[in-house]
DNA sequence: ACCTGAACACCGTTCAAGT
DNA sequence: ACCTGAACACCGTTCAAGT
């Protein structure tokens, strides 16, 4: 039974399976996602060049669920939040997959399209293109940074004796991780946009 | 020559050569490692319990060099820019290490005496306990963001053809990329701090 | 075209053996 | 106490062989 008349695989079903591994495991290997889909680990090299390009397809996926705002809603600062919660949600669906993204160049659509609707909301709002590209940027440094926050093992800090009162005050204060990084990032978000009002544009 | 007099290794230079091979290749295999400390692997474990406590003694290393302001300047915002400044930059310095670190639980003392000063000074700021872990969340996240955005590859995103020319535009717009994480940084630390002035702080 | 199994070079870690 | 070399189970990738 070497080949099947239907194949039994494809980049999809592949990204989907290793999405599914490190969701439970945090990472993933080919041979397990081989075992995983029933098949032999050299099979996979007949749909995908490599673990790399899983990887890549894994962003696409994760992204995929992604609902921009189409019509522009009341102000720029309104866009830009919806677009930025929709694009930390995504990311906190798969929190364990965010640190295998840090390394890659961009290219995936999907993902993409997420940078252009945000250009258009900061073009709109009178940000000329250096500036724009700052605002992105910084956005996109909070959400990512954000969605690792939540990423992060249950205990992010770990004090010890020696550590502030204020500091360890602070980390009991702190919520059930994850309503607390969701309301958190919803602050930072808010914190960012009232900041961005009084940037000068050009 | 199987036990020398005075140890060839220690886990200092076991970080500072594992720094070495991260900064050069973005990774680092014990193989590698002992051959450039001239030593055989298996050597290692007489120092650090494996590859995960290198990479927190990396941690340390890197975040060794802060400098942390010892007296309380003018006001808790310029004692947060400079915390959060040392901080970044100590990231900066080696930016292809920060994929690694973004996996483990913090535990290394050098790191958390930053937190520990962030929390005094929003502390003093009148931050209560839950506002104030909250606001070293959103500086911590917004840090380690820009950190990786200088970690990333030359290329942070790669447009296509279907990419919006708000988007283009601003690419083409920004500086090379050493000094463009550095003024993009700045400018969203900046934000953050004038927005967190009109957060509740209770 | 698509799956398999064997093979390769490599990895992290353990451990008995040496001094 | 500290280094070595052999060994183990595992990894990502290639490739000839099958249909």
């Amino acid at each position: 039974m070497a080949r099947p008349s239907k194949p039994k695989l494809n980049p999809e079903v592949i990204a989907e399976a290793a999405l599914a591994l490190v969701d439970k495991h945090g990472e993933f290997t080919l041979p397990q996602l081989a075992t995983s889909l029933s098949v032999s680990a050299s099979s996979l090299y007949n749909h995908v060049q490599g673990k790399d390009e899983i990887v890549e397809l894994m962003r696409g996926r994760a992204m995929a669920v992604i609902d921009l705002p189409e019509s522009q809603p009341e102000s720029w600062q309104q866009t830009v939040r919806l677009i930025a919660t929709a694009y930390w949600s995504s990311y906190s669906k798969h929190p364990r997959l965010i640190p295998l993204l840090t390394s890659h160049t961009v290219r995936d659509r999907t993902t993409l399209r997420v940078y252009d609707a945000l250009a258009e909301a900061f073009s709109q709002a009178g940000f000329e293109a250096t500036r724009r590209l700052q605002a992105i940027t910084i956005i996109d440094s909070f959400v990512l940074g954000s969605a690792l926050d939540a990423a992060a093992p249950q205990q992010v800090w770990e004090p010890d004796d020696s550590s502030s009162p204020q500091f360890t005050e602070a980390l009991d204060a702190g919520l059930p991780s994850a309503q607390r990084a969701q309301s958190t990032f919803l602050l930072g978000l808010d914190v960012i946009l009232e900041g961005l009002r009084s940037v000068p544009r050009a």
